[in-house]
DNA sequence: CAGCATCCTGCTCGATACTG
DNA sequence: CAGTATCGAGCAGGATGCTG
């Protein structure tokens, strides 16, 4: 796996692998692809594109949506996605004002990942209550 | 969508829509679904399913993979993570000891899932460098 | 309604040192 | 090697109050 992260040759790349057509890696430390999932993977940042992948949301139903997250997390976490490209952030100018939040093309393809491992979790449950008991359990007996 | 927690139906429970089958749901705050997924998609815990959706490894071999992880950070999420039953630790007592980490069945199918959003990133950098360059800008000139 | 600014708490995380 | 224990800094994140 090549790691070099920001689009430049090392003096000593020796292209390790003429098949590895990626030149970032979520592996390395500065890599972006390392920086982004963590924003779209962030505790707030899943649930945010999950929401908006059922459709557009403005502000406040997003925050009824997406329980427990308060203003200002939401706020910032929206900022962060819009920045990264993945949603986008429409204002009508009206009174009361209305904004409008929508995913762009590539807020969809992540949001479809996601939604295909939040599936298989809301699945996962009771294996994972029991994985959970089974564990808690042994820690007690030893 | 039903958002029962626990597998206890409220008292006022009308089954809102019969087609749904899923009682978990990762937008209510105390769902076990939405816990995991935090355990799942924590900064550390994607990658550590990752670099084991690519082969058992030992302590240390992990911690090489996962740039930047402290000692404490990935024992601490290994820990999470077998709890949650993805992953298995299995200890051979030799001198020097070793401890082999793999993937559950559980583990590889959220692993999957993770490896299909971490390539999405990994080929969109680009995209994402691109819209962070324009949102800067924005905020530059206002 | 949709936020930003401010303050403040406490939990996350890294560094360091020690154990089997 | 594979951790645990302890400590301290810093940032995440909640509460509150204000603006357009």
């Amino acid at each position: 796996m090549v790691t070099v992260t920001a689009g430049l040759s090392a003096g000593s790349e020796t292209s390790p692998d003429p098949t590895d057509e990626l030149i970032s890696d979520v592996f390395a430390r500065d890599c972006l692809s390392r920086a982004t999932l963590e924003d779209v993977a962030g505790k707030w940042g899943i649930l945010a594109l999950l929401a908006l992948g059922e459709g557009e949301l403005r502000f406040n139903a997003l925050r009824r949506r997406v329980q427990g997250v308060s203003e200002k997390m939401l706020s910032q976490t929206l900022q962060t996605l819009e920045r990264d490209g993945m949603l986008s952030r429409d204002v009508i100018t009206t009174i009361p004002p209305r904004v409008q939040y929508s995913l762009t093309p590539l807020g969809e393809r992540v949001a479809q990942q996601l939604r295909g491992l939040a599936e298989l979790l809301e699945g996962s449950v009771d294996e994972v209550g029991a994985a959970r008991a089974a564990y808690d359990a042994r820690a007690l007996t030893g």
